[in-house]
DNA sequence: GTGAAAGCGCTAACAG
DNA sequence: CTGTTAGCGCTTTCAC
């Protein structure tokens, strides 16, 4: 960034007029005369004119930006969410400043710190965890926060999510009906508001629901190698069909099952709660509960502007609608 | 954004000194004396003071922001790579704008126009086109960049890459010396420079240097269902080796083939020049040319930070080590 | 409909 | 080592 080569003064100048002037055409502001108005355009194009959104920002105390807290930027479930959230981010012309928190150099709050230092106008959480430190930021710069794909239990911050009590009970009763009846359930870290709050209290309800006294929780089960390297354990406590948290996951299941010589689903049922494209590439094709993602961040977008705008919003936690989509890793097509 | 609380004139006032001692001592100047600095610091603790990045960047011209440009967000070639920039970008303080400019609502040089004009410092390019308009744009602001995973026929602009050309050869020969004669390349846009000034003449004098007249190029195969809609056309055409450029597309030959009941690698030879999770998840699991997208990423941050410092860089052109990775979808394991 | 003027919150000479 | 003083480029009352 080096001295402006053409400011605003330049086009006031140019054009005989002030710069509030300029600044209003700038703006799209009505009160301009038609003709003035052509004047500064035509200057500003002759000049190639772009006004300094930084100059706007401290002005106006608008950045059009806002921040995208994401886990972890390779994992294909929150690119999809990214996506939806890009494009009516686009739509907006706000930009996104995203920042990952899967390293450690930094902590969760310095990198929200200085997300909100650099004056976001609002942001989009879809780490699962929201330590009170950072939510008290939020609250005290009144920047407001929309949770896509993920809960709070403070239920002060806007969230978009599919009712994952309903999901997961769905899925269970699927792999029931198919004669499973040694089921089990594999998340990542079990103390986030969504599996500690929906899917194992879902679980544990399912179970008590069909008088199922042994419960199978197998937690921190986090990747691909995870996945694979857990399967000896589902063979040895006799399970026959599995909820997996994240797809990937679900494929080391897969891949492992099959490299013993045995088979999806006749030996093993399996279902994964957070389909990418992942799920529908690998044979046999997953059975999952699809989320509609790219959706979910639309949404999610969509409602941080009205936030931003100080409009009104009907319903600050919306849920969309999931869909089960029976493949092949299940039996009953 | 609203009013903000407390300024660096609220610091100053209550520790008693001037705003250029308070800035100072924000900014780590040495030019102040212990006692002071620690008076500050505890005023800026006691009042939770935090540094508005916006009013900073219009004073010193320079906003620790730098932009991303990617061609999709849910591609996983281009998130293994933005990774790494991440990292390096926390590393050195710097907050990653992202734009993808696969969306077609807004054209490619207003995004990277609206990139510009809030300031960032430089910008890291991974798409594979880069329009004069870009071009001008960035060399008219001064603005660095570094192309990441990509050419740009313009030697001005510098790159982080592998040696394209070396790869591809490497592969093809490896399935010739499996005895696969009749070889293809399957790439998406055919005009992108790597494409067009490497993997092309890369194969074509593959195939000149043995003496095979026929040339197989498919163009335009640009996701898992071209892919595997490709197949029957492939299988017309007699090839029994291919190396395809997107490895979801090279899943989608690869579901393709298993399909219709023939075998991989047996009757089709499959390598893959840009490999994420998704070719090593699958079965038979995809012989794959393994760039180290990581450290395509990091390296490239790592330069654009001595660009923006006006620091000396070795060499502005910098090629990566890759590695043959030889999986199931060829023989010669 | 247009202009003058006062900031937005901070940095960076320049003095001292 | 510290303070004074101009800005950075733009928006936004408030007059006229």
């Amino acid at each position: 960034m080096h001295k402006q080569e053409v400011t605003i003064y330049d086009v006031a100048r140019e054009a005989k007029v002030s710069m509030a002037t300029v600044s209003r055409v700038i703006n799209g502001n009505s009160n301009v005369r038609k003709e003035t108005r052509e004047r500064v355009e035509a200057v500003i194009n002759r000049l190639h004119y772009q006004p300094n959104a930084v100059a706007q920002g401290l002005a106006s105390k608008k950045t059009t930006t806002v921040g995208l807290i994401v886990p972890e930027l390779t994992n294909l479930y929150f690119a999809e969410l990214s996506k939806g959230i890009d494009d009516i981010a686009l739509l907006y012309k706000y930009n996104i400043i995203i920042s990952s928190i899967e390293n450690r150099l930094m902590k969760e709050d310095e990198v929200i710190q200085s997300l909100l230092n650099k004056q976001v106008d609002g942001v989009i959480y879809m780490s699962n965890r929201l330590p009170d430190k950072v939510a008290n930021a939020f609250k005290q710069t009144n920047t407001p926060v929309v949770l896509a794909g993920t809960k709070d239990n403070r239920d002060e911050f806007a969230s978009v999510t599919i009712d994952y009590q309903k999901a997961d009970t769905e899925a269970l009763n699927l792999m029931y009906n198919d004669g499973k009846k040694n089921l089990a359930i594999v998340v990542g870290d079990p103390d986030t508001v969504v599996n500690k709050d929906n899917r194992i209290p879902a679980y544990r309800k399912f179970l008590a629901d069909h008088d199922i006294a042994e419960e199978h929780i197998y937690t921190k089960i986090n990747n691909y190698s995870d996945g694979y390297n857990l399967y000896s354990q589902l063979e040895k406590d006799g399970v026959d069909g599995v909820i997996v948290t994240r797809d990937v996951t679900a494929v080391g299941i897969l891949n492992s099952v099959m490299d013993a010589g045995k088979n999806i689903p006749k030996d093993l049922e399996i279902i994964t709660a957070s389909a990418t494209q992942i799920a529908s590439v690998v044979r046999p094709a997953l059975t999952t509960i699809k989320q509609p993602l790219y959706d979910m961040g639309a949404v999610a977008m969509r409602m941080l502007t009205k936030l931003m705008n100080n409009e009104e919003v009907d319903g600050i936690h919306v849920q969309l609608p999931y869909e089960l989509l029976k493949k092949q890793s299940t039996l009953n097509q």
